[in-house]
DNA sequence: TTCTAAAACTAAATCGGTTTAGTTATTTGT
DNA sequence: ACAAATAACTAAACCGATTTAGTTTTAGAA
C-alpha cells in the first residue's frame, strides 16, 4: 500500500505553507512575491520526491477537468477512429485527455453519454451527433460549453462544425460512374434523416438527372446486421438490372461487395462500384475499389484547432460556423470498365 | 449560464440535511434508519429537480472514480478498437466508464499515460503493454490496484493476463502452408522483444523445423512507416526464392500485401500467404486471405469479467492467472495453390 | 525615528460530496 | 416511573487542491 502524498505533506517538509506550494507549481511565484529561493526550494524538492497533484482535487477546486469528451457513432469504424486517434494526440500535447465512447447512432445511448460526461465536468466537446439529439446539444452551447459538431450537424443548431462536402463528393462520385459508361447506377444508402447521409442522396440524385438517367436506390436501416446487408443487397442487385452501385458509407461497401461477389458478378465488367469514405484496404481489394475519401487529417485538425479556440477565447466572441471540406475522388479498378 | 445545484441545495429545498439526502441516494437509507416518508420525500423532490451529485467531488471523497483505464497500442486498429468496443460497452452496463489512450508503443508514452491514469485515480487498469514498463505495472501491482493485462505480458510480473496462444496459431499457420506445397516459407514479423511476437516466431520455427525447410525471416522495426514496410518486404521477396510468407500483425500483411501485387506476383500462384490476426476485409481481398483469427469476442469477455472480479474482491484473493485462448485458421485461398 | 508601502508568506474558506460522531425523540424493559 | 435501547436525523470533519483575505517582515521615505 503506498501512502500517497498531499500539498500539506510537502509543505510540511519544508516547513512552509500549502498555499506557498500551490503558487509556485502553477507558475504564480512572481505575481504572487514569492521569492526565488523558496521557489527554489520548493520546486527542487517537489522533483526529488515526485509529487503530483491529485487531479481530482484541482478539478474539483477550479472547475476544469482537462478532459474533451468525444462522442462518435462507432469507434471501431476506421473513419471515426483515425479521426479521433490524431485529435487525441494533437490534444494531449495541450494538456488534454480525451475520453471517447460510441453512440451506435442510438439517440437515448447518446443522450445518456452526453450527461455522463457533464456530470464528468469535461471541459469541451467533440461530437458527431446522433439524431434527435438537437436539445441536448443546444443546452450546451446555452452553458457555453465549447462544442465542436463533426461528420454531420443540425442546420438549426447554431454550433461550430467541420463536414465534408457530401453532395459534391457523391455527385463527382456519381457523374464518374456515367462517364465511364455506367448506366443504371443505383445508390445503396441508410434511410437515415442525418444531414450527411441526405446531402449524399442529393449529390446522386443531381448527377442522375443531368445523366438522364433513372434513380435507384437501396435504403437499409442503421441497425442492419452486415450478413443481413449483404442479404438486402444480393435481393436489390437481382431484382432489376443494375451496372453500378455507388455506396454511401464504408461498410456498406464491405458488406455489398461481398454481396457482389456472392453473387458471381464481375467488378467492374458486370457491375462498377464506388464507395463513399474510402477505407485503408480499398486499394487491396478485388479489384481494387474506388472511393470517394475524406480529409480526415483536414477534419481531425479543423476540429482540434477550432475546439482549442473555444477552449482559449471567452466562448461569446466566436461566432458559430461551418468548415466545409472537399472530399477527394480516389479512382481505382472498380469503376473502369477495362 | 446555469446554476449548478448542489447537495446542499437540495437538502435546503427540503428542509433537511445534505447528509440525509446522501443516505437516501446511495440507497444507505435503510442502514441509516432514515423514515420511509423522508426518503419518498428526497427521491421524488431529487427526480423532479433532475439532481445529479458532482461526481469528481465524490470521487475526492471516495477515492473510487468508476473509470476504467484501458492501454492499447493503437486506438485505430481494428484489432484493438474493437476489443475496446466490446469491452466499453460491457463495463459500462455495470456503471463504469473507459478512457482508452494509445501508446503507440513507445514506452515512454506509455509510462506518461499510467502516470496521468494514476493521477486520475482510475479504478482499474486494462493494458496491452508498450515495452519495458514492467517496473510501473509491477508498481501498480504493489498498490493493489485491479489490473488486467491483454494481447502480450511480461512473464515475470504478476498480472491476469489474458492472451492468446500466439505459437500454436503460428504454428498452424505455418504447417497449412507445408501441406498445401510451399517449400521456402518467410516470416515478416517485427523486431521486437514482445512476447507475443517471440511466441509467434517459436510456433513458425517449430512447424518449418518439422518440415525440414529453412528458415527465412524478415524483421521490420516498429516503428517502421507503412510505404517502408512496402519497400523492405519488396525487398526482402526478390533477394531469395520465397513462395508463401507468414505475415505476423495485421498491419504487416497489409503493406505486404501491397509489396506483393506491386511486384505483380500472383497470390497464391507465385506466393501464398497467410495473415496473423484477421481483419474484417480479408475476405475481400484478391484473393481472399488466409488468416490467424484472435477471438475478439472471448477476449473481451475475459478481460471483462477478471476485471470486475478484481474491482469487486478485495484485491488480495485473487491469484494471478493466465488465460490463453486459441486462434482459428480461417483457410481463404491465398494460401491454396488452385 | 516613525510611518507607509511593498515584499514575503500564510490561515482559512471553498469546491460538493461522504462519513463519523453525535444529538434528540421515541420505545422498550423492568 | 426511569434507565437503556433504538429510531430518526444532523453538525461538522474530511478528501486535496486553489484562492481570498490577511498578517508579518523588510525597505524606503519623511
Amino acid at each position: 500500500m503506498k501512502k500517497k502524498v498531499s500539498i500539506r505533506d510537502i509543505a510540511r517538509q519544508l516547513d512552509v505553507s500549502a498555499t506557498a506550494v500551490s503558487f509556485v507549481l502553477n507558475g504564480k511565484a512572481e505575481e504572487q512575491k514569492i521569492s526565488q529561493k523558496l521557489e527554489q526550494r520548493i520546486l527542487s524538492h517537489v522533483k526529488k520526491t515526485g509529487y503530483r497533484p491529485n487531479q481530482i482535487a484541482q478539478s474539483l477546486r477550479t472547475g476544469k477537468s482537462m478532459i474533451i469528451g468525444m462522442l462518435v457513432e462507432d469507434i471501431s469504424d476506421p473513419f471515426f477512429s483515425s479521426i479521433a486517434r490524431i485529435v487525441e494526440d494533437n490534444l494531449y500535447k495541450k494538456g488534454y485527455k480525451i475520453f471517447h465512447s460510441s453512440t451506435d447512432n442510438n439517440t437515448e445511448k447518446a443522450k445518456e453519454l452526453l450527461r455522463i460526461f457533464h456530470e464528468r465536468q469535461v471541459d469541451g466537446y467533440i461530437i458527431a451527433p446522433a439524431p434527435e439529439t438537437e436539445t441536448e446539444i443546444s443546452e450546451l452551447l446555452q452553458e457555453s460549453k465549447p462544442v465542436i459538431v463533426f461528420d454531420r450537424f443540425f442546420p438549426g443548431v447554431p454550433t461550430t462544425n467541420v463536414i465534408v462536402d457530401n453532395k459534391e463528393g457523391a455527385y463527382k462520385a456519381t457523374r464518374h460512374l456515367v462517364e465511364n459508361g455506367f448506366a443504371s447506377i443505383a445508390l445503396v444508402t441508410l434511410n437515415s434523416e442525418q444531414g450527411q447521409m441526405k446531402d449524399r442522396l442529393k449529390g446522386y440524385n443531381k448527377a442522375i438527372k443531368e445523366a438522364g438517367f433513372v434513380k435507384r436506390c437501396l435504403k437499409i436501416h442503421y441497425k442492419t446486421a452486415p450478413e443481413e446487408i449483404t442479404e438486402l443487397v444480393k435481393k436489390f442487385i437481382m431484382e432489376d438490372k443494375t451496372d453500378a452501385i455507388l455506396f454511401a458509407t464504408n461498410y456498406l461497401a464491405v458488406s455489398g461487395i461481398k454481396a457482389i461477389q456472392e453473387l458471381g458478378l464481375h467488378i467492374p465488367h458486370d457491375i462498377g462500384v464506388v464507395g463513399f469514405d474510402d477505407n485503408t484496404n480499398f486499394a487491396l481489394f478485388s479489384p481494387s475499389i474506388t472511393a470517394v475519401s475524406q480529409p480526415v487529417k483536414a477534419i481531425s485538425e479543423n476540429v482540434t484547432t477550432l475546439l482549442l479556440g473555444l477552449l482559449s477565447g471567452d466562448g461569446k466572441l466566436n461566432k458559430p460556423q461551418t468548415i466545409i471540406l472537399s472530399t477527394d475522388l480516389i479512382i481505382r479498378k472498380s469503376s473502369i470498365k477495362s
